[in-house]
DNA sequence: TTTTGAGTTGTTCGA
DNA sequence: GTCGAACAACTCAAA
């Protein structure tokens, strides 16, 4: 019998800096495969996210094929597939990059007992994090709750590894008849939406795959970079790295973004300076954080980590749900987020902020309600990320933001898009408005309506919740709650 | 054990 | 128009 083995792709859809595969391709003849889960426990991916998991699938494909490899598609459970399969082809090793959400824990743990018991050697391995979520504690062995310190303790421990290359030559191991009848073609994978088809706007706005990300990353380090700490909250402008989704596939990992900032920060390649760099880095170390939240929090998506929050009297209110959903709030840099959100599937994490806040504070909606919609239309929908983002902007998360904090839109929208470019965007309808009146069309006089072609009311909405109101009944339930009893 | 310093992203009000 | 204070204490992490 030959060495041979078999990676199992996940969320680590990339050749590069891929040390599970690496090890599998060391070993022999290498069974790459991936299988897609939709009836299980884990929670079903969203339709967004479904979409880039298409092509970043077809990217990954056509790059293992460049090298000699095969990206092998089945679907179905893993539970069942995997076992099968490492029997049947006979294979010696088999690799994964680790998960770390509570359902994929379980089934990762459970199938390495498994195989192992069954002869073959398993081996998991970090592609996703710079620090695993045990990795960082407190001087006495806990988890931190804080997000500071435990950035410093991370920072502590010292470069993350150097990448490694990507394989130079994958062989591809033969597949059995047997095997080979459990496959699927990539079509019947059925991820991307036909009838009717919305996802002009993705692929409009994106280019998934491992390529486009090294490609968004170096474009990023050579020109946003420079003035990040200001340039990331302005929507209108390009100033993020939007590297959010490649991300959250795994078609690049932090430890590539890590060295080559820095390197690009050194090597003087790059004409930002090291604080745009530690600012943009400290946004890898947020992620980290939420990894490290959800590791030590498993219903982080389901649950309030503070439980005060268990009694906050959220209103039930399917309009207002519906109409901020759809980006018809009445409040321009809302409604412009959430139509961002709808065409491309991402939106700017300041507008992000502001849409999230409106919905739980002005509206009293239930953060989970916004979590879920973020979850079904962001192609970069993170379980660590959504979930411990919607409970800080919520209040009810670990290091969150005081209660007192609530976003006022108007403000935000002058403060942030001050020429109104990212409103105009994402809201045409509104587009003749004046600057000053941009982020606030009610106060704008019949004449200067009439000459925008504006009609409140019909062409544009009245702001469905007037905001002191909001804000005052807001600051009201979150005073109950906070001297709320937890249990 | 106790103490101490610190904590992503805001808004409003009044001087 | 600008600026500091209040919002309201609370919890975390380390010394």
């Amino acid at each position: 019998m030959t060495a041979s083995a078999l990676h199992w792709f996940r969320d680590d859809l990339r050749l590069a800096d891929n040390p599970a595969l690496a090890a599998a391709v060391g070993h022999g003849p290498t069974l790459c495969l991936y299988i897609l889960d939709e009836g299980g426990s884990r929670r079903p991916l969203g339709g967004a996210s479904r979409w880039w998991l298409s092509r970043s699938l077809k990217a990954l494909a056509a790059a293992l094929a460049a090298k000699g490899g095969e990206l092998v598609l089945m679907r179905g459970d893993p539970a069942e597939i995997l076992p099968w399969v490492v029997e049947r082809a006979g294979v010696e090793l088999v690799t994964w990059s680790r998960r770390y959400d509570a359902e994929s824990v379980a089934l990762d743990s459970r199938l390495k007992i498994e195989l192992s018991a069954a002869g073959a050697k398993v081996a998991s391995f970090n592609a996703a994090l710079l620090n695993e979520p045990w990795q960082v504690t407190t001087k006495t062995g806990d988890p931190m709750k804080v997000f500071t310190p435990y950035w410093r303790a991370a920072r502590s421990k010292g470069d993350p590894p150097a990448p490694i290359p990507a394989p130079d030559r994958i062989e591809a191991l033969r597949l059995s008849p047997a095997i080979a009848a459990m496959t699927v073609a990539h079509a019947d994978l059925a991820l991307e939406p036909s009838k009717p088809d919305w996802a002009g706007g993705l692929r409009e706005s994106w280019a998934p795959g491992e390529e486009a990300a090294a490609e968004r990353l170096g474009e990023f380090l050579s020109d946003p970079l420079d003035g990040y700490g200001e340039g990331r909250d302005r929507p209108g402008q390009v100033s993020t790295s939007r590297l959010s989704p490649h991300l959250r596939f795994g078609e690049i990992g932090p430890r590539q973004i890590w060295h080559a900032t820095r390197s690009a920060i050194e090597s003087g390649e790059a004409s930002a300076g090291s604080s745009d760099a530690e600012k943009f880095l400290s946004e890898i170390g947020w992620r980290e954080f939420s990894y490290h939240l959800l590791f030590h929090n498993p219903d982080l998506a389901t649950r309030n980590y503070n439980p005060r929050f268990d009694a906050f009297p959220w209103q039930r209110d399917e309009a207002a749900l519906k109409a901020w959903q759809r980006g018809l709030t009445g409040y321009p840099i809302v409604d412009a987020g959430l139509r961002e959100l709808w065409t491309t599937g991402w939106m700017h994490n300041r507008v992000r902020m502001i849409a999230a806040s409106f919905l739980i504070k002005h509206l009293l909606i239930d953060w989970r309600h916004g979590e879920a919609w973020f979850w079904d239309t962001l192609v970069d929908a993170d379980p660590a990320n959504n979930a411990a983002s919607w409970q800080w902007v919520a209040g009810s998360g670990a290091d969150a933001s005081p209660y007192y904090r609530i976003f006022n839109p108007v403000t935000q929208g002058l403060k942030f898009d001050p020429k109104g470019t990212y409103v105009r965007r994402w809201i045409p309808e509104i587009a003749g408005l004046d600057d000053d009146l941009i982020h606030e069309p009610w106060k704008a006089n019949s004449s200067a309506l009439h000459d925008a072609g504006i009609v409140l009311g019909e062409t544009y909405p009245h702001p469905i919740v007037e905001l002191d109101f909001g804000r005052r009944r807001a600051l009201d339930a979150l005073a109950a709650t906070r001297s709320a009893d937890p249990e």
